[in-house]
DNA sequence: GCAAAAGTGTTCAATGTACACCCATGC
DNA sequence: GCATGGGTGTACATTGAACACTTTTGC
């Protein structure tokens, strides 16, 4: 077992959640040659040898979106030695939370690479490793998160409406929440800024734009369900 | 920089807490050579090339302490390209929760190991590595698991008076609690069963033992502060 | 009979939950 | 004027927090 290579390998797998057509969507890249062609898999790379964890982390979000300064937080590490085919690859994964209007996806002409593609993270795709347990690992410390932090405001605008952060609450969740409760806490919790500005392209009733209070972002919350 | 080792090497790290002599302590070994000579360090060990994580840290679990079947889960992966002198070491830590009459520490003849030694938590001695930050890193889920999960049973003989519990939640806190809210909290979770046994050997009021229901590992617990 | 730990309930405050109607706008 | 999403308050149930005295035993 493991002739070719007679170490472990270490990498980095990045799960990436953006919000996008009024989905939770997580960024996959097809590939283009066995082992799992055809597949999709998560953006990864190895670590470097003098570089820290995090900075391999933020180095291969870099590489695939063009962001930086986005919220990114290590997940778990998978290291089944069963989970690559003839290799020991040990990979620490992380999930990061993006905006989908910051993000310009590099086109790299790589030939190792197909496609790079958004994908709904309750249809997802035909996936490449473990990457399916991955994200729906992800996709728990995302809604365990969400019911103790702000950290919803990593995937909306700097402005925003109480139904926005509400839909991004609803979508993460799966799960419906009450409009009056759920305004009610938010303001409640002293994070959120009223600015004077209203939404002015909808064709309805203009809603008033909030802002996130930065240095809140520790602020912990109590259950919201 | 690095020039001794080409490749990164993947260790398991275990912060293997247990309650004694009324105190939360965690199992330390004291290092024999440089570097770090005289400080104390958490057990652990490379991982085999085809070993699972878990396996890994269960293998070096059962090296120091001869137990088995006891409650493990990953922690958080730590690799700074500082953390380690002379190599890239990568660790992914784990914490284990063991009941103290359950050990039998070896204390095998390996020139490397001056001591084996259970150190309370509260006053630590001077640590190797990064391994003062990992411990906090561990107390603090620890904690975090306290509050959600039945987990402070792992840390109990089977049968235990609610009085034991509790002095475990406050140790682990580090904050007293009332008497009166934690029992009625307690049993209003229904996962203690109440058995016609009490404490005997005290010379005080006898105290009734209760035991854990087994298949409620998994019973969310609201907060308990 | 006294020292020491076991055991037990009530009141109040805070938080969560359920629920329905009017408002402002563009067309 | 009507369709669409924005915005608002109250009543009730659940949970958490504070708090003190009686009971059982060994000596």
């Amino acid at each position: 077992m493991f002739q070719e290579t007679k170490t472990h390998e270490v990498t980095v797998d990045i799960v990436i959640f953006t919000i996008r057509k009024k989905k939770l969507e997580v960024l996959l890249i097809q590939r283009g040659y066995d082992p799992f062609k055809d597949k999709w898999a998560m953006p990864g790379g190895f670590i470097r040898l003098s570089e820290p964890l995090d900075d391999a982390a933020k180095r291969v979000l870099y590489e695939k979106t063009h962001v930086k300064d986005v919220y990114l937080e290590q997940l778990y590490t998978f290291g089944d030695p069963g989970r690559y085919p003839n290799a020991r690859v040990i990979t620490v994964s992380y999930f990061a939370l993006i905006r989908s209007d910051d993000i310009q996806l590099s086109h790299e002409s790589d030939v190792n690479i197909q496609q790079v593609n958004w994908h709904p993270v309750y249809s997802l795709p035909p996936l490449a490793y473990d990457h399916k347990e991955i994200i729906e690992h992800a996709l728990k410390r995302l809604r365990d998160r969400l019911e103790y932090t702000p950290i919803a405001f990593q995937l909306l605008p700097k402005k925003f409406t109480l139904t926005e952060l509400q839909k991004t609450y609803e979508m993460i969740l799966d799960k419906d929440l009450d409009k009056r409760n759920f305004r009610k806490k938010m303001i409640s919790l002293n994070i959120l800024n009223e600015s004077d500005e209203f939404t002015k392209l909808s064709s309805k009733r203009p809603a008033r734009l909030f802002s996130f209070i930065d240095d809140s972002m520790d602020t912990p919350i109590s259950s919201i369900l």
